[in-house]
DNA sequence: TAATAGGTAATTGTATCCAAAATTCACCGC
DNA sequence: GCGGTGAATTTTGGATACAATTACCTATTA
């Protein structure tokens, strides 16, 4: 993202784009779910103006669809779409930790170390929202020695949707040692210079939260609602 | 005072975004050149409004940056940054032709054929607008005979920003028999079923496009770097 | 003479107001 | 009783007016 460490000269429609894009990617605003600006206007107590190019930021982060003068529903994707989001991550995850790898100092392990101690930390106290954070953080961190910001944040913009699904995951997510297993594996297999295999371990780790989360997507929209 | 065309069912902000985007493809608005919400509010007889919430869509797809309270800019990308759209291009395009390539049918092939056979017509009248447009016809009948609609979507992303350059790239191109021959290798392989050798020469191809324009574009910048 | 501070002008951001489009409900006709 | 058309309400889209922030210019002082 781009750093404007000064938060407190915020514009406001940045803080509702923020704020509304937290709600929908913490579920609080549910899939196919209208949107009516007077409503959000009255709620922030702001004009409908801000608000309004909020929701315009979301519709282009792809959040939000919004028909001409119909209003707007927050995105509800198909199952086919839910793993195409992941396949992108795959594929782009994957060529940017291949450029990573030889590039990667002391200093960046280092990094991703300290990350993974905190992650197994917030295992124990099953914080699963800190885990996410983290979780981000570290994947983040694998990439940190390459420059590449154009593709970075193409993939940021890819995991604000896939974080809307790996959410729900973590909240259920009944088995996590694999995971644990698998990002110690992949900085084991980094640090040898092993890139391949490391890129391996990658794609597989990224297929396989794909593979349990449509399994559990797929499950609740089977019994929870009708569309 | 300017006519107002087809704005029937597009929305204002909607036909400003699609005419600035053409500016700035086109080269009419020059890489790093000041952006005032006023000026162009003029100059489409509409209030600030509509321009705003196109500019905004702009900054989005990343053809335009914009500062707080500062204004905006129309983006200007370093030579690393160019050749990343390239890379990410074929990353993408060579995955979702790997996908396309078994689903491709005869009706698939005689697509690409027909858009071939315009694209070396306008190779000898020297239509390069044209060549423009049914080059990226094209690469899109590539894959679609695969459904990815957020990849594809994704992907038109990217392109508009490699479309900035690609249309320099046309102008001055000497040499287009290379391409010529490529695009026809390219789909002889997809019909022989020849997977992998048809990703290669398409990722050959592309990273062939991009030494060229790198090139150029380094020359250019070298020459009259006052812009 | 140069640097800093203050003021002014320009530009962006926000709010209120008005118009246009769409959906819904009611009434009329079949 | 059912379907279609019209009007009214709701909601979005656009314009104008006003506030806030920023940058530039000038004047004063060291």
């Amino acid at each position: 993202m781009v750093g404007k460490r000064a938060l407190s000269r915020q514009s406001l429609p940045e803080i509702i784009a923020n704020d509304l894009r937290e709600r929908i990617l913490s579920g609080e605003m549910a899939e196919g779910e209208a949107i009516r600006q007077e409503a959000l206007a009255e709620e922030y107590d702001v004009s409908r103006m801000p608000v309004r190019e909020a929701l315009k930021r979301l519709n282009a982060e792809g959040l939000i669809q919004w028909a001409n003068n119909r209003g707007g529903s927050v995105t509800k994707h198909s199952l086919d779409e839910i793993g195409e989001i992941f396949d992108l991550r795959i594929l782009i995850e994957v060529d940017l930790f291949r450029r990573a790898i030889p590039l990667m100092t002391p200093a960046h392990f280092a990094e991703c170390d300290a990350i993974l101690e905190q992650m197994e930390e917030s295992y124990d106290r099953d914080d699963v929202a800190r885990w996410g954070i983290l979780n981000h953080e570290y994947h983040s961190a694998l990439y940190s020695s390459v420059g590449r910001s154009l593709t970075k944040e193409l993939l940021d913009r890819i995991n604000v949707q896939s974080e809307r699904y790996v959410r729900m995951h973590l909240s259920v997510m009944k088995q996590r040692e694999p995971a644990k297993q698998e990002h110690r594996q992949l900085l084991d297999c980094a640090r040898a210079g092993q890139t391949e295999e490391a890129c391996a371990l990658l794609s597989a780790h990224i297929e396989r939260t794909k593979d349990q989360l449509l399994q559990m997507v797929a499950a609740k929209r089977a019994t929870g609602d009708g569309a």
